[in-house]
DNA sequence: CCTTGTGAAATAGTTCACAGCA
DNA sequence: TGCTGTGAACTATTTCACAAGG
């Protein structure tokens, strides 16, 4: 168990509980890693190595228990606790980003909204309070929160960024589309569906000259 | 110029394609390596061997001109004709993402939507048509499209990756929580903000320990 | 003097292959 | 027998460092 993981074993972990998470729903008892292998994609050897890591999860001859292994799996990546997580942004994406239902089963909690134009947002049904950005500063002062979701346009994204990294918030996912300026003890992780298609159309581009 | 580009090489390019867009803009007419790694937090050793493998677009004692480095992105990534994009579902989601405008300008189309449930969609004032999944197999032989974009519920999302494999489409986003299954020729982009958050909550729970 | 492009060196990550245990 | 855990071998990726050009 080294102190250095690589930081694509970690990103790697989710995946795998996700999986998990499934086979103890269906009832599956135990699963080899030659199993999780092929349903994910990866190789057997991959699994156990980044497994091997953290622990001695597995019974040789047999496979992990799906149970331990969740078990784990939610204790290594900081799953058996809720997190605080705000929301800068509400707009058509940050709108969708607050009423996606996904997030909250996995322990993660939206304590707050906000947004440039807060009265902009009781339009519709959705029972969200937006408080403005103004209030950001001083709101994480009084309460801190975990994570913080950016969903605001490219050009207010860095400035939002600050905010929340000035206020002690370590962690962001940021759907903006810039590459976030931030100091080495904070994560951030990127959601950008373009880019993404353009990784794609590299190979589209690519195979439309020799099909 | 080898054959073989490694893919993270080419899944940095769209990142360094959008920095040059904003310059471009901005009306910057030469940037360094130096100064294009600054603003995206990588080396600038990285930036000019990943653009190695493509071309010498560079000039030495100068760095490179904005506006043709753009155009050689533009060109490498495919970004110069436009593509026809089918997005499956329609839910909370598909709905985000079909009112999202930040695909047009970037020349992707979506020239379908479909759901298993068409007839929920009309709801609102959007003007978007939704055809039955039912009718997406016709449709896609009838009329080609190069990206699936899959906004299903992780249950259905195989089988609907399945129909456009079959089909012929040999992109897919995908916004299911699950490990798509492909075929190799095929490329697959997964957008998941709960394992995002995940393998930041894994950082977060092991600060907690030695602040 | 400044900055590219690039082999070579260094680092990082993956896969192999097998000892060891159930 | 079947499968894990793991050093060692291999492969991939990043960074260095410098010759060469403007």
């Amino acid at each position: 168990m080294p102190l250095e993981i690589p930081e694509v074993v970690i990103d790697r972990l989710p995946v795998y509980y996700r999986l998990l998470s499934r086979l103890q729903a269906d009832g599956t008892a135990v699963v080899s890693s030659q199993e999780l292998g092929l349903a994910l994609g990866v190789t057997p050897a991959q699994i156990r190595k980044d497994l091997s890591y953290f622990g001695r999860f597995g019974k040789q001859g047999r496979g992990y228990s799906v149970q331990r292994l969740t078990e784990e799996l939610r204790s290594l990546l900081g799953l058996k606790r809720r997190w605080k997580v705000v929301l800068v942004g509400v707009g058509r994406l940050g709108r969708a980003i607050a009423s996606y239902r996904g997030f909250e089963p996995q322990g993660f909690d939206i304590v707050g909204t906000y947004d440039v134009n807060p009265e902009a947002v009781g339009s519709g049904a959705d029972d969200i309070e937006v408080r403005s950005v103004a209030d950001l500063q001083r709101d994480l002062t009084v309460g801190p929160v975990d994570i913080g979701i950016v969903a605001v346009p490219g050009t207010e994204a860095q400035a939002v960024i600050d905010v929340l990294v000035c206020a002690g918030v370590t962690a962001i996912l940021n759907y903006a589309p810039i590459a976030a300026q931030v100091p080495a003890n904070v994560e951030v992780r990127q959601i950008d569906p373009v880019l993404a298609l353009q990784g794609m159309t590299y190979h589209l581009n690519r195979r439309a000259g020799q099909p």
